[in-house]
DNA sequence: TAGTGGTCTAGACCACGGT
DNA sequence: CCGTGGTCTAGACCACTAG
């Protein structure tokens, strides 16, 4: 497996911006300096440079150059931040099931790609507790194609995203969703410990990552009597 | 204005998309035949079918080609789009009650500001219909204090946020959300023609404006059997 | 094996921003 | 004016898919 060049560059100057080597409003080295210092062209800098614009690491400034952004947390509506970082409070997670080999369900309500749909797909499922309250029962799916070794690891600081991008160098750049308002089936509504009929909230999101074969769905089922689901965004 | 020349094959390509000549899973013409047909280089080629890729009209397969996706619609949530631009099918309006002089209700969700506490509410209220199925009643607050002679305008193309935007030049800048399911009590269920008890997904939007005297304050209620509520965010 | 997309080279001209 | 990023050409080799 041979990393290409773009993604070499691309990598070290993430981890660059990520050590703090290079801050917020600095200007990352031009093009031209990139094809001298890593002896490519400049077709290789600018494929490298256009990855970190489009993971919003930086932003190209047409005549000036590329800055090293502030990156933006929300993401539509659950964010890249995800659940951990979301609840100030007191948050526990359980894991019905750790990540390991699934099927592509039918259960998943956003349309999957078929590169997905051809490979081997990985599933875990957990609990998201507030204090002793079930909140949120989350169920993932995504390809194992691109994610050699993920069964044997733990989570970093329990967050799946973090362990994407800081293990992997993946990070997220999109999402889809699909919000409805559902009566809790009994199957959930005995994991949430809810009456059936509860109403939930019924989330489907399709996360986009930079490594375009890796694609996560996930059906997330919210208690939001006590803690409804929030979100900011700002320009 | 010159229109690049990448632009141009990545324009066409979507309108023919978008009028039917390629049908989802159909192939779009390869890279090499774009280069002859309109007599570039692949750079060119590459970069418009790019393009289509990251708009996520087609999915790029490897040895392959470019297969026209499904793009699913569905209720745009009020991100910045709201909802006249966000759904493709035949929408109506009602409006129940018209702008006009309000109060600041209990029934918004989310903190009042003290400078919008202590100016004018103006109020209105609609119901919107996807084809004769009511989908989602609106209700919403702000204060009057900037928007001289809204009572008597028509809203530009049904939209609010148009209004806005071409006859104030005030632009959303941000919002913030909260998510419930609830139960629809007797007389949202009324309203939406649905029965008591039918789980509505209830919205709370806080929109900040450009103009930092106004803010925006919604409660929506949407029925999500059959149209969820969508919605979408790249970087 | 032929055709496809993915990566890369070595140039070129242009538009933009600051001096 | 020079250096920046944006577009584009004309090639090349490779990896993947399918017959």
């Amino acid at each position: 497996m041979k990393e290409t060049k773009y993604k070499e560059i691309h990598n070290h100057l993430k981890g660059q911006i990520q050590q703090g080597n290079y801050q917020i409003g600095d200007y990352l080295p031009s093009e031209n300096e990139l094809c001298v210092r890593f002896s490519i062209t400049r077709t290789t800098a600018r494929k490298a440079l256009d990855e970190l614009a489009k993971e919003s690491f930086i932003e190209r400034q047409h005549g000036k150059g590329s800055r090293v952004k502030e990156r933006r947390q929300s993401l539509g509506l659950l964010n890249v931040k995800g659940f951990s970082e979301a609840v100030g409070e007191d948050i526990k997670t359980l894991f019905l099931r750790k990540p390991a080999a699934g099927k592509w369900d039918s259960e998943i309500m956003l349309p999957v790609n078929d590169s997905d749909l051809n490979s081997i797909c990985l599933y875990f499922e957990r609990i998201r507790f507030v204090g002793n309250e079930p909140v949120m029962l989350e169920k993932n799916w995504f390809s194992g194609q691109v994610l050699p070794d993920f069964l044997c690891s733990e989570f970093i600081e329990g967050s799946f995203f973090k362990t994407l991008s800081k293990k992997y160098f993946i990070e997220i750049i999109g999402s889809s969703q699909e919000l409805r308002a559902e009566l809790a089936c009994g199957k959930n509504a005995g994991l949430l410990k809810v009456k059936t009929g509860t109403p939930l909230l019924h989330i489907s999101v399709k996360f986009s990552t930079s490594n375009s074969k890796l694609n996560i769905y996930s059906e997330l089922y919210c208690v939001t009597s006590v803690y409804p689901v929030g979100n900011s965004y700002f320009i």
